[in-house]
DNA sequence: GGTTGACTCTCCGGTTGGGGGAGGGAGGAA
DNA sequence: TTCCTCCCTCCCCCAACCGGAGAGTCAACC
């Protein structure tokens, strides 16, 4: 019989844990002194703790790891369970690898640009309603427009009007001829005429990032968003979002308290 | 000003989060109404939010994002840590690959085998005293006469005796004039005499497994693990050592309760 | 001007896999 | 006998939040 100290040394585990497995029901030790609480281990124990490390080891919680002792599962359960585990772990090694890409990009970016203004989220966009029309106007600029034509489109509706947001249809930069929709995110679905359509915008992964200023200087932030999506191997997925999250009325191009997120809905390729 | 509910529902990020990130000192609202403790967002946070998730996804705890935000470093530092982050992500990444394959090999083992005998667990072994007698011997069972050699060599210093050892100093299997070292592990430095020598085994990384029972079969358990070590693309990098963590004196070949673990050093190739 | 229902607040507890330390009992060696 | 080491239980701590309780607030609707 071994004493919790020689054990956690022939193991190489610390006593701590060795109290913490017995306490969880992982492996109570071979005997216990009623007189003192002395934990007394059999050398044959090693084997399951052993045992206990691998599957740790393998990413399985201790929960999960009492259940399979606890069970005696065949080798076919185990193997099931390794194959599962070996899925997850799969996942796992990608996630990683791609962090490392993300990070390497920014360090990228930042020796280029020597500045770092602007920092790109992954995140889920969840599907979203919108009150909108869409058509080809002459340039970026003359969005405006629109925004005026949904309003008295959708007229009491405005109520459930959340933030005014364009899309740009294109897939490349157009100097004119831009195929742009414009509306407002909505809390409830609306009645609504005059050309104005009520939709949901379907659900996305999208690379976005937030431009503090005036709309003069958007296109700094579209140059890095754009960039790091190239740079970390995305491909665009759907229209680009901008969603102005503070702007006046009217519009000043030059008001540098204005918000603006970009939104690059893309998918890994 | 938006609310917590409105810059949670813009952002993606749950309330939850935003009240630790203020509790944090990390993202505090931009006005907080005195009378009800309301917390009010200003769009223009939205940059300062997005940086601490873009640095939380680069690994960075909330705690080193809190001094970058606080102490505005320059493009050049945050170039710095991130590149010192690349390295600690590029470790993770090859250990996760390196979990990823020890889960894969050892699904290929339990397809061939069939079972689950043998849990091989690779950890870290620390530097351990021995008093021993390196001989070479005519084959494997002849081992057991190298301890009462020691034994006798060592005398009185038995009382610093652990454990009974063996070292395989061959590097293939040799069914005759094995090369090996047969000892006890020491607790203190003993004198000694006989040809018996007192020194330090090094640290190391092995890859052990226990086996339960008679030492005639022991041979499976090397079998298994062996097998284990080439399939993880492992290197042998020393003697393999064989603890004897229950045996009886004399020594029975066939006592099942013996406990033997088994220490390939090992280094990744 | 009530009444809802949605929203917000703080506070408390829980999560994983243990680590650190206090305070006190036990065991073995000189 | 004394001393040192070992062992016990008990309690708090970590990171980055999530869930829920109980209470206060806000806006809208009738």
């Amino acid at each position: 019989m071994l004493k919790i100290g020689d054990f956690s040394t022939l193991a190489q585990v610390s006593i701590k844990t060795l109290r913490y497995y017995d306490e969880a029901g992982l492996l109570a030790p071979a005997w216990v002194d009623p007189e003192n609480g002395y934990r007394y281990y059999a050398a044959g124990q090693m084997a399951r703790l052993h045992r206990i490390l691998a599957l740790k080891d393998f990413g399985f919680s201790l929960e999960e790891i009492g259940r399979m002792l606890g069970e005696g599962v065949t080798a076919e359960q185990m193997r099931g369970m390794l194959v599962l585990q070996q899925a997850e772990q799969k996942k796992r090694v990608e996630e990683e690898g791609d962090r490392l890409s993300r990070i390497s990009s920014r360090i990228r970016l930042i020796e280029k640009e020597n500045d770092m203004a602007y920092d790109v989220v992954v995140k889920a966009v969840p599907k979203q309603k919108i009150a909108s029309v869409r058509e080809t106007i002459a340039n970026y600029q003359s969005v405006g427009a629109l925004y005026g034509k949904v309003a008295s489109g959708v007229g009491a509706g405005m109520a459930q009007a959340t933030i005014p947001v364009a899309l740009w249809h294109d897939l490349e930069h157009k100097e004119k001829d831009v195929d742009a929709e414009a509306g407002f995110y909505l809390k409830q679905d609306v009645a609504a005429g005059g050309g104005v359509t009520v939709h949901d915008l379907p659900e996305t992964t999208a690379a976005c990032t937030v431009h503090n200023g005036a709309y003069r200087r958007l296109s700094e932030a579209y140059d890095a968003l754009l960039q790091w999506v190239a740079e970390s191997g995305y491909q665009i997925a759907g229209p680009i979002r901008e969603l102005y999250l503070h702007c006046t009325q009217p519009v000043r191009q030059d008001d540098e308290s204005y918000v603006t997120e970009i939104q690059v809905p893309v998918k890994k390729g």
